[in-house]
This record gives structure tokens, sequence and C-alpha cells, in this order.
RNA sequence: GCCCGAGUGGUGGAAUGGUAGACGCGGCGGACUCAAAAUCCGUUGGUAGCAAUACCAUGUCGGUUCAAGUCCGACCUCGGGCACCA
């Protein structure tokens, strides 16, 4: 058969008799497939697109032959940086160059057969639809979602840009490789963070993968927590705090304020003015990279201002450093350097003390323990590289030297006591003093539970001058100096153990345990002292419970030229007025010069015919806002447009959304399941609210894919030489080959590399079942010896389409080819069957297989029902286990008899073998599936 | 650092807790051919054995179970996302 010839035949066909047309209001079950629109860039379809296409595209096919009313649609989203640097480069208006690239994205998607209703199609970027992208913006500002703020942006002193995070990776500029400063700009906003609760609970009812809610959790962020007001020593100021731990309270030795924070210059004191300004400087100059990635070392200055902690009214004093963000939070916090990680590397920094309030528990607890006090002391050898540890064999292994803390001693005094006596080591010096730990243990020698505080403490030896030790009779142990390793492997005690963790990693103890320190809720654990600490705080009024969001508001200007004019204009006498709806759309002018401007503005500003207009409210001489709308915009809501997308009156009709209800299934890559799905579902919600959509959630079911990386298992790209042209491949091999092999290569869910020998054998697979129809006798029924196999193909088949299962559906198909290929003959509707569950997959192969063989074309049969019955093998093999090891093989008859089955078993010969000479324990039978005989 | 995901033959990958390696690629041997391509037949996890068969084998180490690639715990490696979020 020649690929091209009956490609382009069936291509024509379906056009003709728009096979794939979906029918708004349709009797049939309606049912919406989506996969992401492609932004149709120069380079054309990746087979990447190919694989995902594809794979939604067997689905919609098979469920249209099931009786589905399927929407399958297509379009572009075709606004953004790309097609605006090809413009600046080639001086050509990016709606041409874009016009130009969805001709061969069609074209590429036509001769890949895809089933697209193209009678829906449309680009972001055409008139007709971004209308309603800004209509809908006009109506975020109407209910005071959108606003505008000072932010900081992104800056290219030389390019004289303002530039996305994207495009200021690693601080420096994409374009010149100049370093990137942060400076304000004035820019529209959403109120995305006020949906953040809803965006949250919303995932309830959605079906999306869990992977995908987990993003979508992540990235909202939330977390609940307690604000807490300080009061500021010596004036009138006072300060809030955000904490997720407050039961932390009484550990707070400082406080920090973010440099941008409003009181910072107020509260700061005469002497160290300088030092904060220089500070708050030095701050500004930095970019958010900056801030975090590369520096994370703590830096900050005094304020010379303290702070009054609620719970103590200890004096502590306030620091600005920029480890605290003026974005979160209350741009302030509590530091407990104990417990958090930050907070004692600034603590370590700049010397502040650190107070333990938290223990954390090791062992098992009991009833009636005795209380004690101990110390737990590791003595290290610098020289050598080893510790010193006593080993009591088996009185009690391996151990550090510890020791119960006598009357009038410090921990301190009674681990150098210890050391001396068990020991003989005099010369040596404290490095730390450890996190206290609560241990619980049993003393077989006195038959008593305790429940000691122990102190553990890293020491350093100076020299080898040892004394007398100090010992009594019964003390039998050696004292051996052993390395991390021998310590990692042989101290198994609990205490020690964790002692020694401590030792050689100090930090801060952030888990759970119990409280010391802390008066009123000593001997709580985390939860129960967060509960008891926020009932103090709100009976002191010095305090609440209090959530925070990650998720910020949705920075929603670019300055840029390629986007959706935001329909705003400035009005010296009245501010800001929105466009009147009926001048919408507000179209982008026609214009030669895409470069932005020097001050950073879009490169609309300098369209002075455009930008000059008049007021809306005063008719007075007024200017357009000439920043631009994200990319992320026009995406935000072209689903909806899928279900109504010629509508001149509305984005889509209430009752057009009504017919279709959601979006049931919604394939996309993994990439863009935080961030577009979110900005998807906030715009969903906003409009639900305004009732302007018919759910909250308008997508139900959200599903990744994998990628399809080069043959050397990196990503496709240019430089590397390792992209793969899916017009290459359909020329040499056909759509149907390329169709096959994308969905056979892998598991759809995971990245897979290119292999063009695997795709040979797609193609070998697809010629055999070509040669099958010479095998094809008279018959409208299955063949009998055939009816299994089919009945459990079809199940297999059906189940795989619609459960991602891409690649054993395809499997399934060549079993079936391998068992038809056996036969001597098989019949017309054997072959038919065949077929009808491949095409979904290669549709054109099978249309005009199915076309020479007589029947109506595929696209418009339905498809066949399997028979629950008949998909169950009359006779099985199945395996015989003597003690969990299979030895044998039975074929067994379908409800065959336990006993029969058992017999059989036994009787086999390897069978006999193994249990010979042994006593039969006990005989499991589950009938077709496993033989297991248990003997001792 | 945190959160996901993944580790199975030479290779892409299959396996509702039940004969690990389906299906495909590649390899090897053979048929057809003057030859090649295409096609067909056989074989193909490792070790030992003529064979029957035995042992080993799903990243590592433990555990649960009559039975573990699959469940539980600890860890290692790779990929992705987030990253000073208090």
């Amino acid at each position: 058969m020649e690929n091209k010839k009956i490609e382009e035949k069936w291509q024509k066909y379906w056009d003709e008799h728009e096979s794939f047309k979906a029918e708004t209001g349709s009797d049939k079950k309606p049912y919406y497939i989506l996969v992401e629109f492609p932004y149709p860039s120069g380079s054309g379809l990746h087979v990447g697109h190919v694989r995902s296409y594809t794979a939604q595209d067997a689905m919609a096919r098979m469920m249209r032959m099931q009786g589905y009313n399927v929407l399958f649609p297509m379009g572009f989203d075709a606004f953004g940086a790309p097609a605006e640097q090809y413009a600046i480069k080639n001086h050509i208006h990016p709606k041409e160059a874009i016009a130009k690239n969805i001709v061969t994205f069609k074209n590429q998607m036509k001769t890949l057969g895809f089933s697209f209703d193209w009678n829906r199609e449309f680009s972001t970027t055409d008139p007709e639809y971004y209308k309603w992208t800004q209509w809908q913006f006009l109506k975020f500002y109407e209910h005071d979602m959108a606003y505008k703020a000072t932010v900081p942006v992104n800056w290219c002193p030389n390019c004289k840009t303002v530039l996305s995070n994207e495009d200021a990776a690693g601080g420096v500029c994409e374009r010149c490789g100049t370093q990137v400063v942060q400076k304000e700009k004035s820019q529209w906003m959403l109120r995305m963070s006020d949906y953040a609760e809803d965006l949250l609970k919303g995932l309830d009812d959605t079906n999306f993968a869990e992977k995908v809610k987990l993003g979508q959790i992540n990235w909202i962020g939330k977390s609940i927590g307690a604000e807490i007001i300080f009061k500021v020593d010596g004036c009138n100021e006072e300060f809030t705090v955000f904490t997720t731990r407050c039961d932390t309270l009484f550990g707070a030795t400082y406080c920090v304020l973010a440099p941008e924070h409003k009181l910072v210059d107020i509260i700061t004191t005469e002497e160290h003015k300088k030092e904060v300004a220089d500070y708050k400087h030095a701050c500004s100059l930095k970019n958010d990279l900056e801030r975090t990635e590369l520096n994370k070392d703590k830096t900050g200055v005094f304020t010379g201002a303290y702070a009054i902690n609620p719970v103590n009214n200890n004096k502590i004093p306030i620091y600005i450093s920029d480890y605290v963000l003026a974005s979160y939070g209350t741009g302030a916090i509590m530091a407990v350097p104990a417990h958090d990680e930050r907070d004692y590397d600034f603590a370590i920094k700049f010397n502040i003390p650190i107070i333990q309030v938290l223990e954390e528990e090791t062992g098992k607890k009991a009833n009636n323990e005795t209380k004690k006090n101990s110390i737990v002391a590791i003595l290290y050898d610098e020289k050598n590289d080893k510790y010193l540890t006593i080993n009591w064999h088996e009185l009690g292994g391996r151990l550090f030297i510890g020791g119960t803390i006598k009357e009038n001693e410090t921990p301190l005094e009674c681990a150098k006591r210890e050391i001396l006596e068990e020991t003989g080591y005099e010369n040596f010096e404290l490095v730390h003093e450890l996190s206290k730990i609560n241990h619980h243990y049993y003393a077989y020698n006195k038959d008593k539970y305790f429940n000691i505080e122990s102190t553990g403490f890293l020491f350093k030896l100076i020299d080898n001058e040892k004394v007398e030790q100090n010992l009594d009779e019964d003390e039998k142990f050696d004292i051996e100096w052993v390395t991390k390793e021998v310590i990692e492997k042989e101290i198994t005690d609990e205490l020690h153990k964790k002692t020694f963790e401590y030792a050689i990693k100090p930090g801060a103890m952030v888990g759970d345990g119990i409280h010391i320190n802390s008066e009123f809720l000593n001997g709580l654990n985390k939860d129960e002292a967060i509960a008891k600490m926020l009932e103090f705080l709100e009976e002191n009024k010095c305090g609440n419970k209090q959530v925070n969001y990650k998720m910020r508001d949705w920075i929603f200007s670019r300055q840029r030229f390629w986007g959706e004019p935001i329909p705003m204009i400035y009005c010296e006498k009245c501010g800001w007025v929105p466009m009147d709806e009926k001048d919408l759309p507000l179209l982008l002018p026609d214009v030669a010069e895409y470069e932005p401007t020097d001050t950073g503005e879009s490169p609309l500003a300098k369209i002075t015919d455009w930008v000059n207009t008049t007021c809306p409210k005063c008719g007075d001489a007024a200017k357009r806002e000439t920043d631009t709308m994200p990319n992320w915009a026009g995406s935000s809501w072209y689903f909806l447009r899928f279900m109504d997308p010629h509508n001149t009156k509305e984005f889509a009709s209430m009752d057009a959304l009504k017919y279709w209800n959601k979006v049931d299934w919604y394939n996309g890559g993994m990439e863009h399941t935080a961030r577009h799905l979110l900005y998807a579902r906030f715009w969903v919600q906003f409009l639900y609210n305004i009732g302007l959509v018919p759910n909250k959630e308008m997508i139900w079911t959200r599903v990744s894919h994998g990628m399809v990386l080069g043959s050397d298992n990196q990503k496709m790209s240019k430089s590397k030489g390792n992209v793969i042209n899916p017009d290459d491949i359909v020329k040499e091999f056909g759509a149907d080959t390329l169709r096959t092999y994308e969905l056979f290569m892998g598991d759809y869910e995971l990245d897979c590399p290119w292999n063009t020998d695997s795709l040979k054998g797609c193609k070998r697979f697809l010629d055999k079942v070509i040669r099958l129809k010479d095998k094809v006798i008279e018959g409208n029924e299955y063949s009998k010896d055939l009816e299994t196999i089919i009945n459990k193909s079809i199940k297999k088949v059906e189940y795989d389409l619609t459960h991602m299962g891409y690649n054993t559906a395809i499997s399934t198909l060549m079993i079936l080819t391998n068992k038809y290929e056996e036969q001597e003959h098989i019949t017309r509707e054997d072959y038919h069957l065949l077929l009808t569950l491949l095409n979904p997959i290669a549709p054109h192969t099978t249309e005009e297989l199915n076309e020479e063989l007589g029947y109506k074309p595929l696209c418009e049969t339905s498809w066949p029902k399997y028979d629950e019955e008949k998909t169950i093998d009359k006779e099985k093999k199945i395996g015989v286990q003597v003690n969990g090891k299979t030895r044998a093989a039975i074929k067994v008859a379908i409800d065959e008899d336990i006993e029969l089955t058992k017999e059989k078993a036994l009787n086999e010969n390897n069978v006999k073998k193994h249990i010979e000479g042994k006593e039969i324990i006990k005989i499991i039978v589950l009938p077709g599936r496993i033989v297991n005989i248990v003997v001792k």
C-alpha cells in the first residue's frame, strides 16, 4: 500500500464528511477531551506533541465509536516572547510570522490524521478571541479583583528592559549577560491570593492525578500558625510576627524585620542609623536570586532597638536581615535559634544566645519512671580522627562516657569528672554543649524504669596525659578509640546514637519533643503546646491564630508588545478608567518597531497615535495603558471558548457551557500542572463567582505525559543535534507507523528516548496486519477458536485507551495479530474486529483495509462489545510452588474441583521431588491462579 | 534542604500480592535468494549441566506474608519541581 495516497484519501474523507464535528446540544452523551494547545513556534511540531495528540486522538476516536459526542478541539496559544523576539530581529510583524507557523502546524497535524474538530479552531491572538480576554479583564477590574501596585521587577540596565524571572535566570540577562537589578514598577495585579483557600478546597471537586493535586497544594503553600505582637522597648511602637511555632516563644532570643519593613527607620537608634541605612541600600541592589540562591550566608545588622517578648517580658534585640522576606507573612519574625535552622545560623554568626525549649524524646516511655539528670560525653581525638568509647561487651555493648549528675554539680562538671574517673584522660577542652535529650530506659541491674534528661558534650583531646582510673570493682570494660564508621555500626543505644548525631552535626532541633524552660508549656509536646500558647496569646490579647499562603497576587502586566493590550485608560482627572465594553477589542496596532523603550515601557508607548485617546468618563485627553497581558492570560480560559467558539455576543453561552459541563479529560505536560492549571482554575472560579460559568471547577481529570527524549536520552534540542522531525518520519514510514510507535514506545506518563529501530518494528506490525487480508475468508461471525482472545482483546484495548495504557493496548493487538497469523484462515468478521480495535491508533491503514473488505468506514461504525464470559480461558496453565518456589506448571480447567487441582499438583514429578520426606503443612489453592504447597 | 517521580535482561518496557521478563527492538542460528532487502522458522536473563534440573536475579539492607518487582521501614543513585515562605 502506498502510505501517502491512502493517508491523503482518508484525511480528505474525514474533512469532507466533517467526521469529527462535535455537536453542541446533541442527544448523545457529551465528552470533552482536551490536549494543551501548542505555541506555534518556527520549528514546527515536535515529536513530543505527536505523542500526546495521538494518545488523546486514539481515545477520542474510540469514544466516538462508543457513541459519545466527543469534543476534541485544537487551537493555538500564539502570544508571547519568542514571536516578539523573532519580530525584533527580522522586522516582521509577529502576526505574520505566527500566521505562517499556524499554517505549518495545522498541516502537520492534518498529515498525522488527528481527529480534531477544526470548526472550533482559534488562536489566542485572534481579535475575536482576545476581545473576550480583555472583556474578562474588565470584569476583574469591575469586581475590584484587578489593581495597580508598585512591585519590584527584574531590570537589565544594558538592554533597558524588564525581564521575566525565566529570562533573568541565574541573575544575569539572558540576552546580554549583564547583571540584573531590581527596579520598582507599577503593575497591574489580580487578587489571586484572595482565592487561595477556594483553590485549595476546589481540588476536592476534581479528579486530578494525585501528583498534580500535590503540585497545586505546594504552590498555594498554606501554613497554619499564629501572629504574635511584640512591643518595642521604650517607645509606643509594636510589630507583629508570623510563626508556625508559637510553642517555641520562650526560646525567642531576638527578632528580625525585613529590611523593607516600615518600622525599621522609626525604631533604629541614632548610633545604628548609618549601618542600617547602608544595609538597606545593599539589599536593594540585590535581586531575588542573590537574596536566595547565591547568598545562603546570613547577613544583617542590629537596629539598636529591643522588643519585649510578650510571654515573659524579656528584652530581645531587633535585627534587620534579608533572610526575612517583606512579602511573606508580616515581614517580621521572632527568632528561635534552638529550633529553627535559619535562626540558628544567624545566631551563631552574630553570637546571640540560644535557648533550648524542646527536648527530643528517645527510648520507650513506661509507668513508674524514676527521674534523673545525666550526661553523655564524647571525647574526640582530632589527630587520629577517632572518638573515645567504652566497650562494656556483653554488659551493654559500646557506649560513650555516661554518668549521673550529682547534687551541686553542673552537667559540665559531671561530664569532666566522668571522663577523668572512667578513662583517666585529664587534658581536654569543650567544643560544644549539645541539645538536651529526654530519654526513657529500663535498667536491668536495678530492675527500674528511668526517665532522664541527658546533656551531651563534645570535647576535644589536648594530649594523652592520663591519671590512674578510679574504678569500682564491678566496672568491667575496655576503653577504645574508634572511628566514626565503627560508632555508626556498633553504637545502638538510642540516646548515645542521637547524642553522636548532634555532636557531628550541630544545628537546630526542629522536630517534635517535650517542652522545657517554657513555664506553662513544660512537659507538653509540640501540638499540645501550640494549642496552649494560642490560648494564652488570645487571652492576653497579644496574638491570635493565623493562616498564611505562599501564593501571591498575580502580576498581570508585561512590558511587551506581543500580548493582549490591557483595556485601561489613564486620565489626569479621573485616574484609571476602564474602556467601554463596546469598544473592545482594543486592537494591537500595526507597527514596524518592537524594541522596548529606554524606560522599560512596552513598545506600545512609542505609538503616540495609539496611546493618546480620550477619557471614557470625562472626555478629556487621556492615555492608554501600554502594558500587555502575560502569556498565561489567553490560556486561562481557552477551554471554555472551545465549547462555543463562534459566539459574538458572549465569550461562551451558558447553554453551551452547561451542555459540555466540564473538560472531562485534560492532558498536558507536567511543567504546566503547577502554574497554568492554577491560573486557569483561578480564572474559572472568578467567572463562576460572578455567574458566568456553571461550575466552580471546569476541569475534571488532569493527566500529564512524559517527554520524548532524543536517542541519547537527553532532551531534544537543536544544539545537541538529536531532534527528530515528525515530517521526515511520516514521509519515510507513514503517519500510522509514527502514531503507533509514539504510543508503543513506553509508559505514556514517563519520559522515553526515541529509537528509530523500534519504530521499524511498528512498521512491521502494521505490514503484518495488512498481509493478514490474504487469509480472510467469508464469515460474519468470529472463528470459534478465536472467540476468547477476541473478547479479551476488546476488553483490554478498551480499558487501556482510557487509562493511558497505550503501549499495552498495542501489545494486545500485536498478540491478537500473531494469533491470527497462526491460523490457516480468519473470517471477514475476525479481520474487521482487528481493524476496528486498531483504528483509533492507526486510522488510515485500517480505514483502507476495512473499505477493501466492503464495510462502511470505521469512523462511522460502532465499537465492538465484548462478552465478559467469553473473556475467560476455559483452560489455564498455573504454577505450582513448594514453599513459595515455583517447581512445576499444571493445566487446570475453569471451575475445576480444588481436590483435583491438588492431586494434579502433587503428582508432578518435580513437585514430588521437593516434598519427598517432608511433612505437608498446608496446600494453598487459588483456583485458576496458583498452588502453593507448604512443607517442613 | 524540602516535595514529587523513577531504578526490572544487551535495549524500550510488561506483570489486580500468585509461573518475573508479556509485547517490541537488538543479537545468534537457519530457510528463501546469484546476492541483498523484505519475509519466514528457531533461539535468546546469568551461572552450572548432554539433559531433566538446580542455584542466582527486579538499586541496597531489613521486615510482613504460604507467596514480595508489587506492601511496610531505613538507605543509595538518577530525573523533575520548589527553594531563607518563619
